[in-house]
RNA sequence: GCCGCGUUCGUCUAGAGGCCUAGGACGCUGCCCUCUCACGGCGGUAACACGGGUUCAAAUCCCGUACGCGGUACCA
């Protein structure tokens, strides 16, 4: 049987990193075993529904390029074997199961008020075989008047029940084994009020329908697994395995919340890793190394090779802190990596957004020539002088590197660059070594005035390979420029 | 509180009884390279939570404790 896995969101809001790593995950898993990636969105919670959110996780999975197999979307919906996959329009199916688990007295209605949920819990009470005698249910209620107050319309909830004494034990392919009695699981709501299933029934009934191999999520699931298999059992169906997956933390300790998350400079929703110049490859990379690697000292992975590597037995127990550092590491290595019209392209709108439209040659050689120096492509923009003259010097660097005649060494540098044959890497590195030889000087005392003069600042790239962008003229002009306004 | 899961350098991790005087990476840091800053190269810093067992031998197995995290909703 070939690998079903799925990605399954609630649309109540952007994409969140860790959703990001759970789709991870399940794309590996399907990618090494040839299976299919599903997505399917539980839309289940009309209150926490939000218009867009759907948008969002499809957007955010493609520049992950984590699109889906099967899913909903144009191009991708109505033809899936397994349409629709919006759980809003699935609730026959929910219903259909519901009635079913009634018909065989796994589950039963229940017509509690909230404020009487509110006073058992108060009570320190669970809803569960103890204290269901003592509830306003179908299984403390006469039949007949059940039967008379669900004809009067009055609201009521179905509740599965879970019978005591037994364990429930399962293998999850992460954690191992791992057992639960259900004396300590109450009787779960399985549809709501408002007629709709909660997360549980229709998961079940979905992972179900849709022939799903593997449940692949994060470890706050792990506590409903026996409701689950208890759901499963009560079908009549044969559960998929369990994988669930450890937690992404924040530096703190706690759990990578929006307020947690962004204390620390850390984006949470995958729009803000867009926007804050991430390249795509570099995220995967780093959250498929967040709890999992091949047992080698390989840390540098494309989709592709990470999923050929990747093995669910690998996948550790214990929850990861974000490291913002590793990840602008990453992001550096993969940047160089890119060709200079990609560094460009994506460094463009910063350039611009700083020196203004600049010439698409010049955007491809300066990033060609700053590669190994960007930790992200808008960084590009903070070496401005590679695109328009420098106004101004940076103070330090002229106080510690623009000695007395400075200015006339410069001066003479232009005028020879200015009258060379040729303007190469090597004949202007050629010529000042020549001039500081004559003028009996060391060389750093005419270069560092140079680089100063030509690019306004003291860090950058080699200065004769920056002066080799930029021209003879324009250095020529910068030199002469700034002989006179540092004289 | 109860239930469950977890615990190796600051962080991500290797380690599946002897190969471990615990390896790699990020970070920090020294040196080299060098026109600066990076890159790169060579070093350094720094960890098996604690206590009992089992064993000739334990980071690795068992038990307990501590701590952390998750769950405990008509949210997912």
């Amino acid at each position: 049987m070939s690998t079903r896995v799925r990605f399954a969101p609630s649309p109540t809001g952007l994409l969140h990193i860790g959703g990001l790593r759970t789709a991870l995950y399940n794309v590996l898993l399907a990618r090494k075993t040839g299976g299919t990636f599903v997505l399917r969105i539980e839309d289940t919670d009309q209150a926490r529904f939000v218009d867009g959110a759907e948008a969002d996780i499809l957007a955010s999975l493609a520049w992950a390029g984590l699109t889906p197999d099967e899913g909903p979307g144009s191009g991708l919906t109505g033809d899936g074997p397994h349409a629709p996959y919006r759980q809003s329009e699935r609730t026959d199916l929910y219903n259909a199961a519901a009635a079913a688990l009634l018909d065989a007295g796994r589950a039963y209605v229940a017509f509690d008020t909230p404020e009487a949920l509110a006073a058992m819990r108060d009570r320190g009470d669970a809803y569960s075989a103890a204290t269901r005698g003592d509830l306003d249910n179908s299984l403390a209620v006469e039949a007949g008047e059940v039967q008379r107050r669900l004809d009067a319309g009055e609201p009521h909830v179905v509740r599965l029940k879970v019978e005591p004494g037994r364990t429930v034990a399962f293998t999850d392919r992460i954690r191992g084994d791992v057992s639960f009695q259900t004396d300590g699981v109450d009787d779960q709501v399985l549809v709501k009020s408002d007629g709709l299933p909660t997360y549980h029934l229709a998961n079940v009934v979905d992972d179900h329908a849709m022939a799903i191999t593997h449940v692949i999520r994060g470890e706050e699931w792990l506590p409903s697994v026996p409701k689950h298999l208890l759901l499963y059992e009560a079908l009549g169906h044969t559960p998929p395995q369990m994988a669930h997956l450890p937690l992404i933390l924040a530096p703190s300790g706690g759990k990578l919340s929006k307020r947690n998350a962004e204390k620390m400079g850390i984006p949470v929703s995958v729009r803000d890793y867009v926007g804050a110049g991430y390249e795509p490859e570099a995220l995967v990379n780093f959250l498929g190394l967040l709890g999992w690697n091949d047992g080698t000292d390989r840390e540098r992975f494309t989709l592709v090779e990470m999923a050929e590597a990747f093995s669910l037995d690998r996948v550790h127990k214990s929850g990861a802190k974000f490291d913002l550092d590793k990840l602008a590491w990453l992001n550096g290595q993969t940047l160089r990596e890119r060709t200079a019209a990609e560094i460009a392209s994506r460094a463009c709108a910063a350039v611009e957004a700083r020196v203004g439209p600049v010439d698409a040659e010049r955007l491809a050689v300066a990033s060609n020539l700053m590669r190994e120096r960007l930790v992200f492509a808008h960084d590009l923009a903070d070496s401005p002088y590679l695109f328009a003259d420098p106004e101004t010097y940076d103070e330090a660097g002229v106080k510690k590197r623009w000695k007395a005649d400075s200015a006339r060494l410069v001066s003479v540098y232009a005028d020879r660059l200015a009258a060379a044959d040729a303007f190469t890497i090597e004949s202007a590195e050629a010529a000042l070594r020549a001039l500081a030889d004559e003028q009996g000087v060391g060389f750093g005392l005419v270069v560092h005035p140079v680089r100063l003069a030509v690019t306004g600042v003291t860090v950058g790239a080699g200065l004769f390979e920056t002066m080799a962008v930029l021209g003879r003229e324009t250095c020529v002009r910068r030199l002469r420029t700034a002989a006179e306004r540092l004289a």
